[in-house]
Parts: structure tokens; sequence; C-alpha cells
DNA sequence: CTGAAAGCGCTTACAG
DNA sequence: CTGAAAGCGCTTACAG
């Protein structure tokens, strides 16, 4: 049952026990060396192998092949609730590979996104698939410098000539927008999301495009810096006091459109009786919340699976000219959504 | 800026720069073993370290010194909202420890726990953080069997010579019933978890202990097979067909209390003017919710960060007699408890 | 089909 | 303070 303790059961153990060469042993073990080994012999090794209950040392077979199938995600924050269905597809299409996942929080500050990176290379990553990307992020130069393969996923960089799967947010925002134009909105703000970030660039972007073809204005844009609840508490007050004529809201994420309605329900202003309130990303219990907040709802887990497979293609030499992926979104109709209270 | 790509450089690279012996490298660039070299060559082998863009191999650092600087958290699923504070709990402090996490999730499924822990030998790690532990758990003795250092966190086995970090579930228990018995409700019901978890087990037994005690009946039981959702729908169902004079429902997690209040609310069922309903754990957002579900909450990530401490000092041999950590947990009075309908 | 040898990139007693 | 050697547990050309 537990011949050794300690697990330090090695290849040689094994060998000695059969009476094999220990190289023997190696290949009978091989999943594709096993055919040039004697079917008795094979049996044999596996036999001594479990009886002396034998594991494998990945890190020693990781340093002889300089592989180590192992790879790095880098993400701003395991707890903001976007992530774990898209790490869950990452782990889940990484393992069904024979691929371990180490992930990382990065909380969007530089200083550890570097030492992040730095502890993966260290340990062998053979590729890395960044969240946390910003337009221009020198993480991303990093990986190109040092021929590192990686595959950005729901964010990407300006830059074109990278592999990246992100939500088709053009088409999300004009969803959004043909919902509330048909709900008669004429007066409609956005909460906009950082622009260092492509999701907050592109969402922002696809507003005022849509709006300026409507030839309908598109003043009504508050900035934030980050993508949290607070933001989006502040960016409501800012928008209010600079005009009260708008009836709906398109925030840039769900997270700030939460702080937004906070901020109206605290304001006295009711969702969607006053003014109709939107969100991207569709992240749990949205449905279940008051009043339920409609949203553009993005693929999380298939863009995390998707990121991967592209990533295993790239490690494995399949080496496609870089493609960016857009997943299309979906508009999810719920209650924070109504027919404008003041018609344009 | 790129001297060599494919991050090859190694201390051999460095040494023939600098002029020295590889194994003086290794030594200047050991925080340990640093004071026994020169000061001019520790200077310049940094120096050349930088320049060559030099990345330790952590691979072959493990292989010769046998340690990983690595260790393993298997958790049932990760996009179960319990999870990721739990997970940047441990991952925080491991981090900071200088220690790298790997995450596998098992779905409770026997088969992915074996292979999991089975991965995670390979890859040396040092220990392994549980929180999928059944009361009666063959991945907790083989982690005792094979000496993995190894801590429980969230659930716990039955055997008490294990090290674990549970919320303490007779206190949380208690309160809820406290908190309903001072509303007047009298007929309280439970809608337990799995019977082969500690959390749920030892949360109805917290429940009939306390309502034998105050002499009131405990007749009101239904057990689930999974703490979910859709088995909190059903649990109700059943127990409303048993009896309709409750008022009260105490769910063992939070997951089961929204399918509680789902069921209640196809049929009919206000809440919490007709039935007020528990959860346990208080998980992201339940505060936002109608009605907002009050809860027992569980300090999560310092749940994670508190067991991964233990484990890094079991690791380090400080060979503390094994304990299991009760942390505190705390009601969160929210709007789905209310005076009872019917007074007892 | 199998064995013997070399080596992946480090670390660390052992000398000096 | 530094060098030379051995070895961590594997894998894989090279012979046979």
């Amino acid at each position: 049952m537990n011949p050794k303790t300690k697990g330090k059961v090695t290849i040689r153990d094994i060998a000695e026990l059969v009476g094999v060469h220990h190289s023997t042993v190696s290949r009978a073990l091989s999943p594709v060396m096993r055919d040039k080994i004697s079917p008795e012999v094979v049996q044999k090794v596996e036999r001594a192998a479990k009886k002396l209950g034998y594991y494998p040392n990945l890190v020693a077979s990781s340093l002889k092949q300089n592989r180590s199938f192992a790879v790095g995600v880098l993400i701003p924050d395991l707890m903001n609730p976007v992530f774990p269905p898209m790490i869950r597809g990452i782990q889940d299409t990484a393992e069904a590979a024979g691929y371990t996942v180490i992930t990382a929080n990065t909380d969007d500050e530089d200083a550890k996104e570097r030492s992040a990176l730095a502890m993966m290379r260290g340990r062998s990553i053979e590729g890395v698939i960044v969240a946390t990307a910003r337009r221009n992020d020198p993480t991303v130069e990093e990986c190109i410098q040092s021929d590192i393969p990686f595959v950005l996923v729901n964010r990407t960089v300006d830059r074109e000539d990278v592999n990246a799967v992100v939500s088709d947010e053009d088409f999300g925002i004009r969803s959004v927008l043909d919902h509330l134009v048909a709900l008669r909105h004429a007066r409609i703000a956005h909460v906009a999301g950082p622009q260092h970030t492509s999701t907050g660039y592109h969402r922002a972007k696809a507003f005022t495009d849509y709006l300026h073809a409507k030839n309908l204005p598109a003043d009504l844009v508050e900035t934030t810096s980050k993508f949290t609840i607070e933001e989006g508490r502040r960016a409501v007050r800012s928008l209010l006091l600079r005009d009260n004529s708008l009836t709906a809201i398109i925030a840039s994420n769900d997270l700030l459109a939460l702080g937004c309605m906070d901020a109206l329900h605290d304001m006295g202003v009711l969702v969607p009786e006053d003014v109709s309130v939107t969100g991207y990303d569709d992240i749990l219990f949205l449905d279940r919340m008051h009043p339920a907040l409609s949203t553009v709802a993005v693929p999380k887990y298939e863009m995390g699976a998707q990121a991967t497979k592209t990533l295993l293609e790239i490690i494995g030499g399949n080496v496609s000219s870089p493609v960016v992926l857009r997943m299309q979104p979906r508009l999810m109709v719920r209650s924070s959504t109504a027919r404008a209270s003041r018609p344009g």
C-alpha cells in the first residue's frame, strides 16, 4: 500500500524491481515510446509502477524535455465575477490537453503584472493567456520580444498582429442602442470604461459612432478610471449634474451599471420608470436583482476555452497568422429598461 | 535588449560573461548564499544577469532542491461564488511567501479528484489545500498515507487529527435560529445540505439540537444531494407538500436558499410575508436581490488566507499538533426574514 | 526491442 | 571567497 513514504519512488526503483534498465522503464511508461517495448515488459513495468505507488516526476521531465506542460493566466482579480467562468473555460480546455494552468492576479498594477510574468517564465510556462491587456501593454510587448506564445482574451491591444479572443463590442453596443431607440429614448448617456482598455474604448466608440450616424447627440459621455461599482456611482452623479434630461444610461460593463443603479436609487430616480440602465458582460445573478439588469451577455466560458485552444495551437507550432476572434454577444432584455419617460 | 530569444539564458552564460565558475554565479544569485561571495563579484553577476535577461529556471532548481515552491488547491467548482474569495485569500498568502498555487476543479467527482491530486503530486507540490472534503474522504486519506502536508478549508472530515479551517457552523445556525425565534417563528424548516459533507451535516445537527433544547419540533428537515439552486427548489416543494404550516426555512447554504425563494415565488408564496428564508455563506450580491437574502456570512478570504498560513507552517516543519480553526461567522439580517405570519 | 551514456539547469557538500 | 564535481529524475539519440 505504502511502500515508500514521501512519494520518492523513481523510475530506477521500478527498473530494479522489474530487472531492466531505467531507460526501458521510461519508454514503457511513455504513451508515444511504448510501442517500441515488448508487451510483456510494458505490463511488468506498469504493474511494478502501481505496486510501488509511482508518480512520474513532472519537474524532471520538464527539465529534460524543456517543456513544462503549463500555461499561465494573467487576470486583474479573481473576485471580479467576469473571470471565474472564463478561467473555468481555460482550465477545462488546458486540462483536457494535459496542461496545468497557473493563474495570477495583477489588480491592474504594472509591478504585479511584471512579477507574475517573471514567475511564470521561471516556471517555464509554454504560453500565457492575458486578460489584463491595456491598449498599449508592456507585458504584451515583453511576450512578443521574448517569443512567448500568448493569446489575449476579453481585452485586446491596438496593434493588430496578435491573437485575441474578444466580444464584438460594436455589435453589442449597437444591440443595446437599437433596443433603447425602439423604446423611444433620445437622450442616451454612456458611462464609459477606462479608455486605455480596448473594451472601454471600443464600446465608447461604438456608442458615439451609432448616435452620430443617426444624427442624435452623443455629448453625454462620462469616462471612468476603473470598471468598478464606485466609479459607476460617481459617473452618474456627474452626468446628472451636467444634464438631467437623459432617459437612459448605457454602462460600459455590469459593475459600472450596478453603481449607476445604486446612485440613481439614492437620488430617488426610478429605474426603469425615470431612467433605463444597461450593462455589459452579464455577470452572475443580474436576473435576480431589483430591477433585473438588462445587459449584453458575452460567452465568458467559451472565450476562455477558445483562447486556450488557440494558445495550444500556437504552442504546437500550427502557426496560423494572428487573428482576433470576435465572439458574438447577445442582448439580454430584463427589467432595467423600459419605454422612455420623455420620448424624443 | 533581447540578447537571446526564447529565454534560454542560463547561469553558465552569466558565468562566461563575468569570468567565474557557474557555481559562483549560483551563489551570487541566491539570497542565502550571497554573503559567501565578494561584493564585487555579486555586483558583476547581477549586472550580467540583467544584461542578458536572465530568468532563473525554477524547474531545474526544484529538481535539485526537491522543493517546488508550489501548493495545490482542490475545489469543487470555481464558478460557485463561494470559492473565488477563498482562492484569492490563498493566492495572496501563498504568493507573499514565494509560492505558486495550482488550482483544480473536481466537480465533486471522485475520478477528477484523484487525477488532480496525481497531477499535483507529479508536479511535486509541497502541500495541498482541500476544499472538497467529504466527512470520510479518500483523498484526505491518501494525503495522510503519503505524508503530503494538507489543510482542509470550508469543509472538514470526521476524524479529528487533521488541520482544518472552517466556520463555526453551530454558532452560525444558532444565530439564525435566535433571530427567527425572536421573530416569533415556531414552525421552522431546514433544507439540509448533503450529509456526507461536514457543513451539511453540522448545520443540520445544530438545527435539530437547538430546537430540541427549546422543546420545539424539529421534524421539518429535507435533505438535499447537492448544494445547488435546483436542489433548493426541489426541497421546498417537498417540504410544503408535507406540511404547509411552516413559516420559516433555514437553508444550509445560499444557493439552496436561492432555490427555495425561486420555488416559493413560483407557488405564489411571499417571502418574507408568508415565509422567511435564510442562507449561509453570504455570497456576492445577495444584498441586491429581491428580497435581499438574510444569511450567515463566513469570512471566505480570511479562511483561505489562514489555511494557507497553516499549510506553510506545516511545510516549514513547525509541526503544531493538528488543530481545527473555527472562524466566527456573522448573521446578516436583510429583507428575506420578518415576523412570523402565524406566530407560535 | 533494450542498454549505456549524456545532459536538461540548477545547487551544494568538499576542497582549497 | 571560489572552483570542480556530483547529482536531482527524467528522456533520447546512439549502438547493438
